[in-house]
DNA sequence: GAACTCTTGTAAACACCGTTCACCAAAAAC
DNA sequence: GTTTTTGGTGAACGGTGTTTACAAGAGTTC
């Protein structure tokens, strides 16, 4: 069945072990636990040992970042599989609700993927998920607002970028978009909303609203409330 | 002149040294760089002096923390006070691209300020600046949309903490906002910009959108835009 | 001025860290 | 059966935060 050697078989099996102690690390002691000698021991073997696998410290924290994104997209996807009412501004609800509450869940695996001043985002996991359902949402026709001509000429040149990125993460899953469909107006509003997503949820774990909030989740869903009405979407369709 | 004794003005000395060593490791070589060994290295004395002043390398960081929001607010108060139009659309905008372009030009700073999963926001001096400003905003009848019943009712309670927050913020620069201006519908936006703004500064600083973003000036000035006019600002008064 | 206390530094030590190196045993390849 | 590759070890280097015992100077008291 498995066409690995014994040897391959081994090393997969103590490189898993090698990810899943590095997280457990993150996750109940932060960032700076993330020791090679910590790993080690967990494993019961030496630090040295651990070169074998990976280049350096910093290596292994790459591969973590990389090993996250791809949890939580998994976990968005569920989330989004979840849904079964076939609307789009429910699948878009679903997605961001999920991604909050997958970083409050997970606030050092999110403060390591998504605010460290670090390479120019390797993640090619990341966002996958968030580029998908953006592809979906503006496929449908649901959204009807937005010419070209509210985006300012500057922007042009990113957003048609941004638009063959969105073009590429959504034919990978077979489907086609049609051209008219796409249009800078509808991608500027993708990346406003995204502005809006990431801002509320890192404030939220960080702990930098300016206030103390005791009702964070509503506060939540007002927002997204907002950010649905502002892409388009009619309230009857994105009910919760 | 100065009341202190020879040896207070030592004491402060050093404390000042510290303070300037420690911010200078973390904008050449960034967070984990601020070490007590090569602070003390820089002051040409050893490691252990340093627990004289601070109580762990752990409070030092956090004094770093606030000698950096009472700088980034100096600037910012610069920027408000470099506007001399009078018009509060303007100071608004002054302030918002001060702030990105401090970020962008400090993003250790920001990272560590702004994106860590710490104790509470000890930060009294962080976004003092702000709200002065959103005070200001609320105080001026500019705005004159955004009535308390657009505002869910769950998140009164929150809202009208803040409310108090800004007005204690307001009231120590002598200003006083009379009650029936301040309404919920308007601080609820205030809450909102707030979002928006950091949201973008952050994925900016961090480098996560989802593409590469050649013209990130005028992209941030479209979402100030955009955040102007959903408060309630007239395209003239907000000019470029 | 002498004696005393308080302040601020030191040096040594402990336990931890990333990383390198020489070495070694077992598995795989020939 | 010999050789090579692989994945481990232990020792070592220089780095880290932190504690401890100790010393020297400044300030205070008599």
């Amino acid at each position: 069945m498995t066409e690995a050697t014994r040897r391959e078989r081994l090393r997969a099996e103590t490189e898993r072990e090698i990810r899943q102690a590095a997280r457990a690390l993150l996750v109940e002691r932060g960032r700076d636990a993330v020791t090679l000698r910590a790993i080690a021991r967990e494993l019961g073997i030496t630090a040295p040992a651990l070169y074998r696998y990976y280049d350096s410290h910093d290596a292994l924290l790459r591969q973590l970042c990389d090993d996250i994104c791809a949890d939580m997209a998994a976990v968005l996807y569920a989330d989004l599989a979840a849904d079964t009412s076939g609307q789009v501004g429910c699948q878009v609800r679903a997605v961001c609700r999920g991604f909050r509450r997958w970083a409050l869940a997970h606030p050092q695996e999110f403060a390591l993927v998504f605010a460290s001043p670090r390479d120019p985002l390797g993640a090619d996991q990341f966002g996958s998920v968030f580029l998908q359902l953006a592809g979906r949402l503006i496929a449908s026709n649901l959204v009807v607002k937005h010419a070209d001509e509210e985006v300012p000429e500057v922007l042009h040149e990113d957003l048609v970028r941004f638009q063959q990125v969105l073009m590429d993460a959504v034919s990978v899953h077979g489907v086609t978009i049609e051209d008219d469909v796409l249009n800078l107006g509808k991608i500027y509003h993708v990346v406003q909303s995204w502005v809006r997503l990431y801002g509320h949820v890192a404030l939220e774990v960080f702990g930098r609203f300016p206030f103390t909030v005791s009702n964070p989740e509503p506060m939540f869903d007002s927002m997204l409330d907002q950010m649905l009405s502002d892409i388009g979407f009619q309230e009857d369709d994105s009910a919760r």
